[in-house]
DNA sequence: GTTAGCACTCAACAGCAAAGAGTGCTAATC
DNA sequence: GATTAGCACTCTTTGCTGTTGAGTGCTAAC
């Protein structure tokens, strides 16, 4: 059976109509809609079709028709409109993704949650993997008699930062020493390349001091592995309570279950995850099964070529992906243009040089 | 009318079969308890009683009884018994108490989460406000040609660090430089001590470099004054899905509202947070109406004479206080004992001196 | 090809009766 | 005088029934 435009305006106008109301959507419902002019009795011909080709489901016999996951796949993919922001819009997003913090991950995490307020949807943000990041600097800084700072920071401007219980004493020129070493010998690699292995060549430079040494420097291999872990976090959970879909405890306590499980939630994720494009996952098509009826709206935040981290927002299936798709996009530009610095600058002069061709 | 044995003994086995059941308690239910040897109607007479002495609530006429919040009161207060944990949950307690990181936070967070874990109850945990931490040792450390990070430390051994944006480069020298200055003039003051005026007063010792050291100082009294948040999380909450009591999802919500309500709640538990003791807030002992079905209990974990956080639950008013409140304690305890270095090692001193008199 | 009309289906809702848990009171018993 | 058996009464819970209404699919007319 052929899709042919009567077909597509008709699925376009349940799909809005759903997202809308949350009630199955009848005939007659369809045939009143303005710019639609054929009996209810046409659109039910109609609708049998749409729901013969696996686009709509009906609940049951006397009820009226729900988009299935195909029909909001088709309805993103080639029916919904793109939905231009207002300027007031505008205004407030970039209000709300001004960064007030210094730090990368409350950076993130701020704008997440200004994102969350904005969309009325719990999102989900995934920090970018510093495994990939080029060490610019590494810095050992004493604290205390048993306590040292590590402090890593990446050529896009990454920080971070891991105490060390210490098992001998050091000074703080011993601490010096140890980060003229570490920056010698570590700078220009990336993250994920540093192994207990090549902290431990290091060590061999230096003869003197050998077991305290060594004990640091297996104190920093294990620093530098934890700064390496990815992190996913969820916020604004609790805006699902405004769906009617989660008026039954047991599809709450089910949607916990699935954020509380942050590992699984990060490996779908990440294997999720987009490169550059937007990706919209639909109902069945999100490798959980409690999350049928749900979708999951990604888009990926650069910090660099290489560093790149994830927002994206998790709701009821039946959601204004237009608006949602755009909000998001607009609030991943901005992040990405706060947090590149120097990989910002390069592309913005890409860009102008490209302008003046 | 009097609370004689006979009344507290009945109200103790309400307290308890409600507390394991959920379900209002009836006449019959009590009479068939093997330590109770009275018929039904006679419990019946002792149940009127106890409901016109406040402590017993008949939600409907042919309802059974529920304890009030008095009832629980009197109950937690003299009725029942102290828990005593099995070797088994010593061992398992003692397990989850282990710290596996290094910073002060991240243990207490990975606590309170075993604790939640164990009770099966949400957690609400307050961090240390440093405010009243003595200042041991200030380092800022040059990390980028923008960027510096201010580490302190306290004498119970607290370390928080912020990141500075510099509105100047600095090299690694005046780093050092504002470092030795700070600690001068700084260290031994309690966190709160140190605002804007002592902190310009150090800039005034060194004439040179004024503008720049101006703005950096600008920005460590900044950092100070973020450093000294006080901070509350939660965690565990969808532990609340195993209770009958939030089967409904309006109970559900309205519980996240109060939850997500972070300054509200941060004031309500440091208004009721104990010093020493633990303290049990019960029902509509709690000023928070939405809460008036639950009881919070909450005990200090120490780091130093001044320093103190608190560690609690919250859960529904019907809960096994006295299984609760032991493994709090112990969490509690051990808590401290992790955290306190030499405030712990003097007391633990102090105790031994004692015991040898 | 489109539409009016109509019989049919099914969830949702209200009303009602029966069941069951528990009470309070009274009168008998220890 | 305290305790208890007995009984009428109350009120929620549950299950059943009929009604309503939204929506459908099919047929026949336009």
């Amino acid at each position: 059976m052929a899709l042919d435009d009567r077909k597509r305006m008709i699925l376009q106008a349940i799909v809005e109509d759903y997202i809308n109301t949350a009630e199955p959507v009848g005939s007659r419902n369809i045939s009143k809609k303005s710019d639609i002019n054929l009996s209810a009795a046409t659109i039910r011909n109609e609708m049998g079709d749409l729901e013969e080709m696996g686009l709509l489901i009906q609940p049951h016999t006397s009820a009226g028709r729900v988009p299935s996951t195909g029909g909001y796949r088709l309805y993103v993919d080639s029916l919904m409109e793109k939905y231009e922001m207002t300027a007031a819009e505008i205004e407030e997003y970039k209000l709300a993704t001004e960064a007030k913090q210094q730090e990368l991950d409350k950076i993130v995490k701020d704008v997440a949650a200004a994102f969350s307020g904005i969309t009325g949807l719990p999102v989900i943000g995934v920090l970018p993997s510093t495994e990939a990041g080029v060490v610019k600097n590494i810095k050992l800084v004493k604290i205390d008699s048993d306590t040292a700072m590590l402090i890593v920071s990446d050529k896009s401007g990454i920080i971070k930062n891991k105490l060390l219980k210490l098992k001998h004493d050091i000074s703080d020129d011993f601490a010096d020493q140890v980060t003229k070493i570490l920056n010698e010998s570590l700078s220009g690699l990336t993250i994920s390349q540093i192994n207990l292995s090549n902290i431990m060549e290091v060590q061999s430079v230096i003869g003197k001091n050998f077991e305290i040494l060594a004990s640091v420097m297996e104190l920093v291999h294990q620093a530098v592995s934890e700064i390496d872990r990815k992190q996913i976090f969820v916020d604004g959970v609790s805006n699902i309570f405004r769906f009617p879909e989660y008026t039954n405890v047991e599809k709450v306590k089910e949607l916990f279950g699935v954020i509380e499980d942050k590992d699984n939630l990060l490996k779908i994720i990440t294997e999720a995850a987009p490169n550059t494009q937007t990706k919209v996952l639909i109902g069945d098509e999100i490798p959980i099964t409690e999350l049928k009826n749900n979708s999951i709206i990604l888009a990926p935040y650069r910090l660099s070529e290489t560093l790149t981290g994830v927002l994206g927002v998790l709701g009821p299936a039946r959601m204004d992906y237009s608006k949602v798709i755009s909000a998001l996009e607009f609030f991943t530009q901005q992040l990405s243009m706060t947090l590149s610095k120097d990989f910002g600058e390069k592309k913005r002069q890409l860009l102008i040089e490209k302008g003046d061709e």
